[in-house]
DNA sequence: ACGAATCGATACGAACCGTTTCGTTTACTG
DNA sequence: CAGTAAACGAAACGGTTCGTATCGATTCGT
């Protein structure tokens, strides 16, 4: 094998990498998005145009694969909720995390841009919702069996559909700024599922 | 008064008003929405491309434009949900009819289109809340203060927060494309937010 | 020191945006 | 019917961005 091989010329490659993905970022999260060009991101890591389009056909993925590189760095350590019994507690706090989340303008753009690629673009919201949505599902997928278990949610609750109805609401009125994310309004909509899918 | 004013050219104006908003339609329901440039809705509406700049700052002033004028055509007879005195019907009706029109191809491309303008633009946001979202908005709340009147909703339900739980799901469904928009889908979604908010 | 992989830089064509210009058509007026 | 002014279609233009092509320099293993 080795004879086979040329130089290991990795090391290069991972740092330039690493600058792109770095630098795409850092101007998604200051600017608007439509600032946001190609070239601004090689000036900003100190890099080639063509380095960039070496290793990705187009700005968006060029985007995605920058707030991908994010969740992967927390790897091997899977998402998981909290769990201390108390599923009401629990489900709050998670949403009113996620408000909070919501509100920090730098995610708000990144997100932003996100949502934009993802709307008109069928194949990159197939690889989000395997690589960055479903993870996070099955962590509060997992929390709501556990609660199922315990007794605390209806036996036949569709636990995909309880998710849905907790969530959606805050993703829709963040995306189409239809109110405040409160944490009032994160405990309603926990209420609301409870009421939907308790026992 | 008459004699203040030069000769009115208002039909002229109108008529390449039409030809401009009918193109654009016709332009985003048939193509990926990239494809869609205003040079390309000027060659389609017979019309110079100043023209459409004369009226619009933007294209995506233009995109909105042309789906505003849409649900103004249906003027006068304000929107009204059917109101049969069986809630659960009704908002199955409304649900399963609003996941079939996200199904039709041309319609999806032009809310996708909307949508994603939306997303990036806060003014835009705004105006597609009052002019579009909040009449309809209005007409499934007036349909749920009736129920509400009538004993078949909780006295003290949030109205709004009904709403969201009842249509976000659906539409996140969609955006994302995280799964089919079927009539039973539609269906749970009535039964998920008639536990949460029923009496 | 040498060769191969990778790189940064730069020039380029194509597409699109939004502006400007210009001669023409249209609708009304006297 | 001739004159006027608003609105028009067409076309050219500068500016920006995309994505490609090219080339000499740098990095790495041998």
């Amino acid at each position: 094998m080795s004879n086979e091989k040329g130089p290991d010329h990795s090391r290069r490659k991972e740092r330039s990498r690493q600058a792109i993905l770095t630098a795409t970022r850092a101007l998604v999260a200051e600017e608007a998005y439509e600032k946001v060009t190609v070239e601004a991101i090689a000036a900003r890591a100190g890099v080639g145009k063509q380095t960039i389009y070496r290793r990705w056909p187009s700005k968006s993925a060029v985007v995605f694969a920058a707030l991908l590189a994010l969740s992967e760095d927390a790897d091997g350590q899977s998402v998981a909720l909290p769990d201390t019994g108390d599923l009401e507690a629990d489900l709050k706090l998670v949403m009113r995390a996620t408000a909070e989340e919501f509100a920090d303008p730098a995610f708000d753009r990144l997100i932003r841009a996100l949502n934009a690629e993802i709307a008109n673009d069928a194949a990159l919201a197939a690889e989000y919702r395997e690589k960055l949505a479903q993870p996070l599902e099955e962590a509060k997928k997992a929390r709501l069996r556990s609660a199922q278990e315990a007794g605390q949610l209806d036996a036949d609750a569709d636990l995909d559909l309880a998710l849905e109805v907790l969530y959606a609401p805050l993703f829709r009125r963040w995306l189409h700024r239809s109110g405040p994310l409160t944490a009032a309004y994160a405990d309603s909509l926990v209420d609301a599922t409870l009421r939907a899918f308790g026992p």
